[in-house]
DNA sequence: CTGAAAGCGCTTACAG
DNA sequence: CTGAAAGCGCTTACAG
């Protein structure tokens, strides 16, 4: 008298969820055989493959990832993890983008991404002691400051991992995708000075990210090719908020009111600095044309919208996920430089 | 020849981590007693408690998740699951907030969020057969949609489940937390019509959500009560989005060009309600007085900043989370209604 | 190509 | 209060 079925078969069903047991009894082969057709089907013949694919779709099989879990060592999962103060975070459509992006990719490969946000201290430490206790099979780390200790313990800790942006500590090895930042920079001001621009200012992101430190550089590289003078009244920084685009756009007006122009290192802050530009009664682009960073919903929202550069968030992500597979499956650490776009709106 | 030790220990540790066995060994106890000591120390003595502990700050023990989950057949995990289309989601900060505020919420009771997104058919179909095949034990339900057949299919799988705002569904009996819809729209209203207001409109959410049917009935008590007339012209639906409340404004100004107050179902909505009014040549508040909904950052961030009613996120997600895990623990599902409170900024 | 069997690390009745 | 043992559902050498 024992079960007789897998008509019923829905996975959801609260009672007793088919197991490799049934498919095999279905499919009148050993467990082995089964366990092998879902791992990809190698040393099965037809027959049985075809027979075990037949007895999953009656029984309505599904892996049970627990059970996996615990004879492969591996979670079938992974980390999405954040390293920034929380609000910030989830202020800037840039964070919120990648998070959308990185889900659905992952989604494809049927692997389920966990939400980390290690805002606190107290966080940080809880997140990694489930990171390295072996919870998740590799992680997308999000945090660009340097002294980050995060992305060192979890390197020592030989989890996989990729970075979201260069990592500021060269000498760490550790795989990072990044939107090509410095060329991104000179080819806005390139733009800018093309347009006539003469006074050209500039916002930075704060100057231990690899955004605020490179986008700077490109920033320079482009006013010398120009031959236009370094003036550094003409630099202020950020930290990439709205209400710091504005504060450093005051600077700016103060310090250099004859400018004519600002690169600002995100979309975000160039809001603030609409804002100041406006109050300060500059029109935008003819007193003074504004170039962004990023192409966020925060350019197309902003008013003029945003002459921008575009960081490629959809191959961002679709990279770093590939990149962390394949260092789960074993390969070295890689790193790719994505490069950006001029996009052309308003502002400038 | 074995390993002595239990020296080294660090979870990280790519070889072998600590077992419950090792602890027992270290502790001169049986692994069962461990376990007991695990699982919230009953029947266990002083003693060996005392033992026990040690041995798991001495060796580095962290539990085995997979191995757990397999005997109890809980996941220790949740699911907050998002079905609405992803590009609105990640606009509108309520979503992120929601999100980081429970990830947040679900850390103190060490349970790791996996994010879910559902935008399309197919990501639904991966999504249930995910969440049904026992992978998670709960679920955290961001949809308002009437017809949304996810929480039909995840009830029926007697999936625990949460959803933030009411079912539009009110025959079904899932557990839910939300604002006080209702109430707070009447809040606002009363508000704008003490302050002078007699040509009131309104920008509904859609109205096959509870925040635009709810905030809509809020709209009308307070016209009734305070013996204003209903005027259909003086009504105009939104979905939402920023660009829906540019929209529904300018309709209404073409309807009713004396309007002299709106109040607006989204604080993103009212965003681009107060880009078509500065448009229109209208002054906010002196000409017409604009009030939001959420108090979300893009209240502050809109300019004149919003008055608005705010919905407490804080409250909701814990609500949200606490009510979850009572339903896995086998408590009923319960409904939360959480007050709203007005908040005085410069746009009404 | 295939089956029988060991083993992954836990929890939980069951005796005592 | 405690230990010995079964069992959760898989994968993976190992024989054949």
């Amino acid at each position: 008298m024992t079960r007789t079925d897998g008509h019923t078969g829905r996975a959801g069903d609260r009672r007793r969820a088919p197991t490799i047991h049934d498919v095999a009894r279905v499919a009148g082969v050993s467990r082995g055989t089964v366990s092998r057709v879902l791992n990809g089907g190698q040393n099965v013949s037809p027959a049985a493959l075809e027979a075990v694919n037949a007895a999953i779709r009656k029984t309505g099989y599904v892996v049970n990832r627990a059970a996996r879990q615990m004879v492969t060592g591996r979670s079938g999962s992974v980390a999405f993890l954040l390293t920034e103060p929380q609000e910030r975070l989830f202020d800037d459509p840039n964070f919120s983008n990648l998070l959308r992006l990185c889900t659905a990719e992952l989604a494809l490969h049927d692997i389920p991404l966990l939400l980390m946000i290690a805002g606190t201290e107290d966080e940080r430490r809880r997140n990694m002691r489930y990171i390295t206790a072996g919870h998740v099979d590799g992680v997308l780390l999000i945090s660009s400051h340097f002294g980050d200790p995060v992305t060192a313990e979890l390197k020592k800790a030989g989890v996989p991992l990729v970075m979201c942006g260069k990592p500021m500590d060269h000498s760490a090895k550790v795989a990072h995708v990044a939107a090509d930042d410095r060329d991104g920079a000179r080819d806005m001001v390139r733009y800018l000075v093309e347009s006539g621009r003469r006074r050209i200012a500039t916002v930075t992101g704060p100057l231990d990210t690899p955004g605020g430190v490179d986008r700077l550089a490109g920033y320079r590289d482009s006013l010398t090719a120009a031959g236009l003078p370094a003036d550094e009244a003409l630099i202020a920084t950020g930290d990439y908020s709205r209400r710091s685009g504005e504060l450093a756009a005051e600077q700016l007006l103060e310090r250099a009111p004859d400018l004519d122009a600002v690169f600002v290192a995100s979309d975000l802050m160039a809001q603030g600095v609409l804002a100041a530009l406006e109050r300060a009664g500059r029109r935008v682009p003819q007193d003074v044309a504004v170039g962004g960073f990023d192409d966020s919903p925060a350019a197309t929202a902003a008013r003029p919208a945003l002459t921008t550069i575009r960081q490629p968030y959809d191959r961002i992500s679709a990279e770093m996920v590939r990149v962390l597979l394949a260092q789960i499956d074993g390969d070295d650490p890689a790193a790719v430089i994505l490069p950006t776009e001029l996009v052309r709106r308003d502002s400038a």
